[in-house]
DNA sequence: TTGTATGCGTTATCAT
DNA sequence: ATGATAACGCATACAA
């Protein structure tokens, strides 16, 4: 492909008066018109990394996630990229390794300008601490790495709360929960949102109705059986993924139970298949692909510098009625 | 970050010298374990870029994909991403864009080495064989651009006549289809093989039977009430893929049909869906993880040199007999 | 084995 | 407004 250099022979000029005429400087009228017209001829482009070598900007944004596919992670590929093509930035996707130091392999390559960290995981905590240390910039989404480092997140307390008070009004008084895994900050604060909804109506909290799983609808169907057996045995389960959601109701359906009727079930996402599912799920929808826009745009600032202190953005969720509680809509 | 100078400096050679060891090139023992110390101290790493403008080559694909979820391109993106994380190769992901130049940007720019093409769509068709024609790396997954550039794809001919063979063997002699779009070569691709199964078995070929959907579920909902309505009613479907199919199981249950007793449908895919959802379906698995894997690698040895012809790699479907045909397993 | 010099394709600085 | 030239950080041909 052509250079700068044969674009500005072709055009009879230097090629810092075509570097002008390409980043909107200064030229007369009538060289612009020779230089764009020799950019035609030549179909030329400019090449990225000379130009990332000189700028230190490649125009490139990181992503590290546990899994580059599913409900959630698809989506938020999704909110990132759109938010970014925009923008003239490109996405480069990898999945998150146990070894620390991959995480920060790319930043200093310089094949990226920045990362955004998607992983619920403690993997790469220190990680990516030790990076923001240097100065990178990074983002985390969903993360649990404290105050020190931007994030988007999602308010999983309020989420919870939600959920519990739609069975609540439902009538439901024993409820069951099917957790994330304890370790994350999310499911400690669903937790927190749930108690909160049982004190609010007067419940009292039972340690026994609450399982924890590892957001794999087999977790879901393992846990859902643990909670049968229960006496008096829950009618409603609030699961903290749909997936899980879903896993427990493939259990209660082996089981002969039926859903709504014999037992309320309410997921955690809104992911595809919240809605894909017979009965569709009734659920706790987060705003997954707005959480990697809103974490793109982040990342954009920071790197334009337009953001400069560290901040933590707190997206809503809303409760999506669908037919697993019986709510009566749809 | 320390640059190849700062570490030549501290070790007191030249940065030639570093580059060597760098390279794995012949240097003594000893100026090795000196370089390599002052590597180690600076926590120096190597810039992607510079490197790429000298080697021509910067170690990154692109994937130009339709969307970048849902259950078959996440798969895609997972098989082709540790490919390349193998390799030291990174991944860029890329929405579709209407526009065909947006197809060749990225490589024209050289932001990436080459580019893997998933789209089923007519979408950059004319962009895919201008971009051949300049001789820029190019594999395209499933797609439809004839013999002159490399693909991997798969064999949907024989997916169908597995599927619609299922279906007859089970007893079925009314068997409905929902197809993807007849402009997709795939969809003419499994026509003939459902055609093929028919004839196999002196079945008569009915054209009312053959809807055409386009990979929603909403199709599949609304192409079922018209399958529905024929006479005499087909008593079993084979969806092109399992939203589809999934689409049609809803539109039957809120006929009051039971799956499978009064329908066995059949999906195309395995997503994850058809494991999740309730009857678990039976379906024509496609080893979509795979097929980025395969691109990934025909990728890697297109740019080593060791593939120099354009080929085609057809992978095989098989059977993944689930609950909602009634086959009696699982 | 090692060092010097040059090129890779840009942008930026400093002249003119 | 334009041109010459020096970075940017690396690899490599050629010398020594």
């Amino acid at each position: 492909m052509a250079t700068i250099n044969e674009v500005a022979k072709l055009a009879g000029v230097s090629k810092a008066t075509v570097s002008r005429v390409l980043n909107n400087r200064p030229v007369s009228s009538e060289t612009h018109a020779k230089v764009m017209k020799a950019i035609r001829e030549l179909k030329y482009q400019p090449n990225a990394q000379a130009r990332g070598l000189s700028l230190r900007q490649v125009k490139i944004i990181g992503l590290i996630a546990p899994d580059l596919r599913g409900g959630f992670y698809g989506p938020i590929i999704l909110g990132i990229e759109e938010v970014l093509q925009k923008n003239d930035f490109n996405l480069i996707v990898s999945r998150a390794q146990s070894k620390e130091y991959r995480l920060a392999k790319m930043l200093k390559e310089k094949k990226v300008d920045g990362l955004i960290i998607a992983t619920p995981r403690r993997i790469g905590e220190k990680g990516i601490l030790a990076l923001k240390k240097d100065n990178f910039p990074v983002v985390v989404i969903d993360g649990n790495v404290g105050e020190q480092v931007s994030s988007v997140e999602v308010d999983s307390r309020q989420g919870a709360y939600q959920a519990t008070e739609h069975l609540i009004k439902l009538g439901h008084t024993r409820i069951g929960v099917i957790s994330s895994p304890y370790s994350f900050k999310e499911s400690r604060d669903r937790l927190r949102g749930y108690q909160d909804a049982l004190k609010q109506y007067g419940l009292t909290y039972d340690h026994a109705l609450v399982r924890e799983g590892n957001y794999s609808m087999a977790s879901g169907e393992r846990e859902i059986e643990q909670l049968l057996v229960l006496e008096p045995r829950p009618t409603a389960i609030v699961a903290f993924n749909d997936e899980m959601a879903i896993g427990a109701i493939h259990g209660l359906f082996k089981k002969g139970f039926s859903v709504p009727r014999d037992m309320a079930v309410i997921g955690f996402d809104d992911s595809e298949i919240a809605q894909t599912f017979y009965p569709p799920l009734t659920t706790v929808r987060q705003p997954i692909k707005e959480m990697g826009a809103v974490a793109a745009r982040k990342m954009l600032a920071i790197l334009s510098g337009e953001e400069t202190a560290v901040t933590h953005v707190i997206l809503q969720t809303s409760l999506v009625v669908r037919a697993s509680c019986g709510a009566g809509l749809q």
